[in-house]
DNA sequence: GTAATAGTTGACTGAATTACTCGGTAATAC
DNA sequence: GTATTACCGAGTAATTCAGTCAACTATTAC
C-alpha cells in the first residue's frame, strides 16, 4: 500500500469521472482541462484503471471513459491500488532467511498495519466522495450569496 | 500525508527500538542487525526522527537513541510524517487560479481524506503494535509448542 | 469511403526520491 | 588514548514520478 501523489491524481481523475457520469463518456481531454493534469499522463492512468475493471472505455468521437460500476462500488483502495501495482515483494517472504524470527515479526506487523489502512481506504467510496463535492459546493454558492467569507470549511468534519 | 516503503523502515526501527526499551540505549548497529537496514540509511532516518523530538541520543560506548517519549505516547502518523516532512505543497494553494472552483473542489476533497487517514494513523501507538507484537510472540511459540501450522494470524482482526 | 475523434501502445526523458556508500568529526566510557 | 557510538555531508546507483512524443487502431459522422 502506497500512498503518493500518483494515487492522488487517479482518485481525482476518478472523481472527476464519477461528477460527470449524467453526461455521457467523459474524454480524457475534458479531464485534463478540469484537473489540470497532463493528457498523457492520464492516459497511463486509466490504462492501468481500464486493466483493474474499474473504467470502461468507449472509442469514436463522443467517446471517453465511464465507471464500469455504480459510483458506490468503487473505492479509493482500489483506486489507489490499481495505479500503484505494489506487490509489494517483502524481502521476508523472498529470501526466508529471518534469524530469530524478529524480522518476521515486525514484518508481519507491518503487513498487518497496512491491511487496516487498506481496510480504511476501502470504506471510502466514490459516491461518498461526490456527495461531499456536492454538499461542499451548494455551501459554497449560499456562501457566496450571502457575500461573507468561507467558512463553510470550518464546518464539516 | 505519504506513505511509501521510507515511512515502513521508519516504524520498524522505532518499533525495535520500544521493544528493546528495556535493555538501555539501542545502537542504531542493533537495529541494522535485526531489521535488515542499512546503518547509513538508519542515520539518515533517525536524524530526522531526533530533530522532530521522537528519539534521544546517547553518545560514546553503550549509547544509542531511545525513545524520547512513553511508547504509548507516540503514533504512526507522527514518525511517518517526521520521516517524509511532506509540505504536500499544492499547486492550488500557491497559484491560486483554479477555474471555475473545479480544482478547488476536488483539490479540498482529497485534503479531507488525507487528513482521514492522517487521523486514522494517529490513533496507532507505538505501544499498541508492541503489544501486538508481544501477543503475536507468545501465540506462535504456543503453537510451536503444539507443532501445529501456524494459523494465529487469521484470528485477529 | 473519408475524415475526425478518441482510445491504445510503446519508447523515451528530466526531475525527484529512495536506499545506500564512504569518509570524516565529536563525544564518551573504559 | 582507544574503542565505541552518534553525527554530518557529499556523492551515487536504482527506482519512481510526471510528462512528452509518435505511431497506431477502432469508432462514428458525414
Amino acid at each position: 500500500m502506497r500512498l503518493t501523489t500518483k494515487g492522488r491524481y487517479a482518485v481525482t481523475a476518478m472523481l472527476d469521472l464519477a461528477i460527470h457520469a449524467r453526461q455521457g463518456p467523459v474524454s480524457l481531454n475534458d479531464i485534463s482541462g478540469r484537473q489540470a493534469i497532463s493528457l498523457s499522463y492520464l492516459e497511463q492512468l486509466f490504462a492501468k484503471l481500464r486493466r483493474n475493471g474499474l473504467v470502461e472505455s468507449i472509442r469514436g468521437p463522443g467517446g471517453g471513459y465511464r465507471l464500469s460500476r455504480q459510483d458506490h462500488e468503487i473505492n479509493v483502495a482500489e483506486i489507489v491500488d490499481a495505479v500503484n501495482e505494489t506487490i509489494d515483494a517483502t524481502r521476508c517472504n523472498k529470501k526466508g532467511d529471518c534469524h530469530d524470527g524478529e524480522e518476521c515479526l515486525t514484518h508481519h506487523l507491518w503487513m498487518d498495519l497496512s491491511d487496516q489502512i487498506h481496510g480504511f481506504l476501502s470504506g471510502i467510496s466514490l459516491s461518498h466522495l461526490v456527495g461531499r463535492r456536492e454538499t461542499l459546493e451548494i455551501s459554497r454558492r449560499q456562501s457566496r450569496q450571502q457575500g461573507d467569507r468561507i467558512s463553510t470549511l470550518a464546518e464539516d468534519s
